[in-house]
DNA sequence: CCAACTGTATATGTTATATATACACACCAG
DNA sequence: CTGGTGTGTATATATAACATATACAGTTGG
């Protein structure tokens, strides 16, 4: 018996048009996956195969995106049997979302200076982005209470 | 009679070990020195060579990054003339970088929630963080009093 | 053992970046 | 007006990252 095998749907969209290479947003679609819970430790991803054939990439791309997350030890891979989440995988990878966010935030700040902004006015805007992305977030969640097929 | 022409220096400094392409950091740079000021409308930018020269990178490098911020009308080229900050140049860079900076704390806020932090966490985060480099900034700036050659 | 899965490795094409070199335009001294 | 010296411009070439196809190697279960 083996572990129960992901569903691979839900990292895309993948696209060459979106920001970032493809093997990135694979990336960042598998961390989101694991951070939030939706793929426990021990469950095996999605083959290289399948992965590719699904999100119509090659299957090269799909080893470049797993080697990546296994270098920062949130997956790790077994020839001849599959890859799957480490243990500490959904911590692995929160914090590592939360080292992006900080380094994209103080990138920010010193855009919003350079802009002009004094410290207050910065802290200011900063502040108005923030609340306004998270509302809209919210917004995106709550109108999904129609009837959907099962 | 010419319009006084900007030296290079205060741009870099530029490393291809640096985030970014060559190309792009001068760009950074360049909307940094002109977006606070300390290149107004009018003046003209370093010459394709000089800036080459300085900053140690060929002169398809420089062209690369001037063709980037005349398409943001930032600056405009003249040839056999030179390259000069456009009138609204300043206006025009610090739109540039609120959009920038705009963006990144929308893909930051997305992150911070990515790695499971409520929407109040989140806003904590940032808010901390966002201090935190505001006051790391103003240290870097205040030890400047020391007497310094003319 | 063999078939059918897994991940692995090598060679190749495409694109973005960076470069060197040669060219065209504008000003100014003579 | 003519040439020199400074501008920006254009073409062809090297390098590195990205993405791919194809062939190889390990694991499992019939």
């Amino acid at each position: 018996m083996s572990e129960p095998r992901a569903i691979a749907v839900q990292i895309g969209p993948i696209s060459p048009a979106a920001p970032g290479a493809l093997y990135q947003q694979i990336v960042t679609g598998f961390k989101r996956e694991i951070g939030e819970g939706r793929l426990a430790g021990g469950i095996a991803l999605p083959s290289f195969r399948l992965l590719a054939e699904q999100l119509l990439v090659s299957i090269i791309t799909v080893r470049r995106a797993y080697e990546e997350l296994e270098r920062e030890g949130i997956i790790y891979r077994r020839q001849g049997l599959g890859t799957f989440v480490a243990a500490d995988g959904r911590e692995r990878s929160r914090a590592a979302k939360r080292g992006h966010a900080e380094a994209l935030i103080r990138l920010a700040v010193q855009e919003a200076t350079e802009a002009g902004l004094s410290p207050a006015q910065a802290k200011a805007f900063v502040s108005r982005v923030t609340t306004e992305t998270l509302s809209e977030a919210k917004a995106c969640k709550a109108p999904t209470l129609s009837k959907s097929a099962a």
